[in-house]
DNA sequence: TTGTACGCGTTATCAG
DNA sequence: CTGATAACGCGTACAA
């Protein structure tokens, strides 16, 4: 592999000049210019990416930190974010933490050891502490779906009580009033929010909200599932069941279907996050549009723009969810 | 940040005993490398793996370049491959593919200027002669599901053939007769395996195929939908449908739903690959399960003894496919 | 067992 | 506009 070193011996000139046309950076005459160039060419010349990151101690490399490499949420995200970034050279490198506190943070320590310029979490089980703590080190990093107050620039998030809102409302509208939910875990500022936003949407319709019908899952389709067969044998008659997320909307649904219940006449399901392939259940779902490409997208880009200075669109942080209305909520006979 | 010199002098010693108490190498008394990892946790010495990886010429680092990062089939794929490597301190770098001969190529030019150790390549587009020729670079690759007789010992791949003929078989013995068949594009090798498979099927049932009753599809939902379509229309009457994978029968469900079908009762429907969404849809799809996570982690255990001369578990780049039933193929009526 | 000295391929700081 | 030359942080023959 020829070094800067051979070009510059071949087009006669010195190693910064050769260092120089690559970084197009200084002033150097076109004639010099067009020397070196035409000796790269020759020579079928390559930068030796890690000896640039040694000297100018910058990697070029982001790290992203997500919960599962696999699992419909996070595809989109990483595309997102890899499209933005392989545009203007950088790599990612992907690790998972598989919503465990000790696993996030041994991948935010080996993501940091590879020297990594900037990070992009999205992580679940680490503490606010630990991430106030690590905003004071020496690597940036911005957080995808999650608040900290004193983070609260680098938080992109969506805005969950909104879409709790939109969801309990559309029901709302299609005449349900006995409406059971399944929230996420409520640690958990998302799973929080949505269950606000869904309250809200009850209040302005003067319904009270109905502790009984509230069954606290995991995101996950089990969780759903056990919260339906629970809601089911203890709790009072509904006809329609929010999820706080389509995972558990498809376990709901799976198991009203082993109940017999027939679906959407004899239940009306909401499921949250537009996740791809609630097109396909059966009924498809109705559900919250979580615009996760672009808010991976938009972490790229504050990466971009604040740490390595490129000109970006504006930035935003909050995001705005949306109503999308398929075939599992029917309009409730009065 | 603390340096390997910096250690070596509170430690007392040369910077060559540091680096070899970091690599547990050559022969330093227990004195030694007791003083220098007490200077190092005192110092909160982390080597810094770039200048490592300039002085040893190796990053560490592994390419994975998959077609999409969303999608059902590449997320389990790439979860088995992130587990394995991070394991072992590499760490993987990805890029997306999209299908396309042109960005294919980019994506593997940039991974290979990103200095990585080795590639792991799940692509489609890109030409066999292109493979060959990569094979005679430096950088060494391994393929999944990508079959090239020059390079056989690092193609991991499943046995298509075998996977076509379990899904006709498995129909056949249900009592179908009448079987339409929606391929993927019979340019992919994969494609036509499955094909050849399920052709072998047939004639052991003594039935001859029918090319009408054949549509080629691009392994997409809109293929399979289009695909359905035509076969409606246009081709004899059929009471299976084999798709030759799950997103095309997806997308055939879906329009055999648009055009009144009821299904299983009739029109039974088998997929392949069974991504993980198959079993929401609705009737739960039977299909042929494809063992990308495992085959992910052999393609990491292969680049983890060819290139990092690890001890892995025995290699093997034939993997079995395997009928998984579910509920949408119904025994046909006499 | 330990230390010296050089090399890895660039960038960056000065002079000129 | 261009050229020396010193970093960058570490691995590794070779010598001691």
């Amino acid at each position: 592999m020829a070094t800067i070193y051979e070009v510059s011996k071949l087009a006669g000139v010195s190693l910064a000049t050769v260092s120089r046309v690559m970084n197009n950076n200084a002033n150097v005459s076109d004639a010099t210019r067009e020397k070196v160039t035409r000796a790269m060419t020759e020579l079928g010349y390559r930068p030796n990416s890690i000896a640039q990151s040694l000297a100018s101690n910058c990697s070029n490399s982001v790290g992203l930190l997500v919960s599962e490499l696999h699992g419909p949420f996070y595809g989109p995200m990483m595309s997102g974010i890899e499209t933005a970034f392989r545009k203007q050279g950088k790599h990612v490198i992907i690790a998972a933490g598989h919503s465990n506190e000790e696993r996030e943070q041994q991948a935010i320590e080996f993501l940091i050891s590879r020297n990594c310029d900037a990070l992009i979490l999205h992580v679940e089980a680490i503490s606010d502490d630990y991430l106030i703590e690590l905003s004071k080190g020496k690597t940036p990093f911005v957080l995808i779906n999650r608040y900290i107050a004193e983070l609260s620039s680098r938080c992109i998030i969506l805005d969950n009580v909104k879409g709790g809102y939109l969801a309990a409302k559309y029901v709302l509208e299609q005449g349900h009033t006995d409406i059971a939910y399944i929230s996420g875990p409520l640690w958990k500022k998302d799973a929080q929010d949505r269950l606000t936003g869904h309250k809200q949407a009850l209040a302005e319709y003067n319904l009270s909200f109905n502790e009984q019908l509230l069954y606290q899952g995991d995101f996950m389709e089990d969780g759903g599932a056990a919260g339906f067969q629970y809601l089911h044998n203890n709790g009072p008659q509904f006809t329609a069941l929010i999820c706080a997320n389509d995972e558990m909307a498809t376990g709901a649904m799976a198991t009203a279907r082993e109940c017999k219940l027939k679906l959407p006449e004899q239940l009306s399901i909401m499921g949250y996050d537009n996740v791809f392939f609630t097109r396909h259940v059966y009924p498809p779902l109705s559900t919250i549009n979580y615009p996760i490409n672009e808010m991976g997208r938009m972490a790229a880009d504050w990466v971009l723009s604040n740490v390595y200075q490129k000109n970006t669109p504006p930035l935003q942080t909050l995001f705005e969810p949306e109503l999308i209305i398929r075939q599992s909520v029917l309009t409730h006979p009065q």
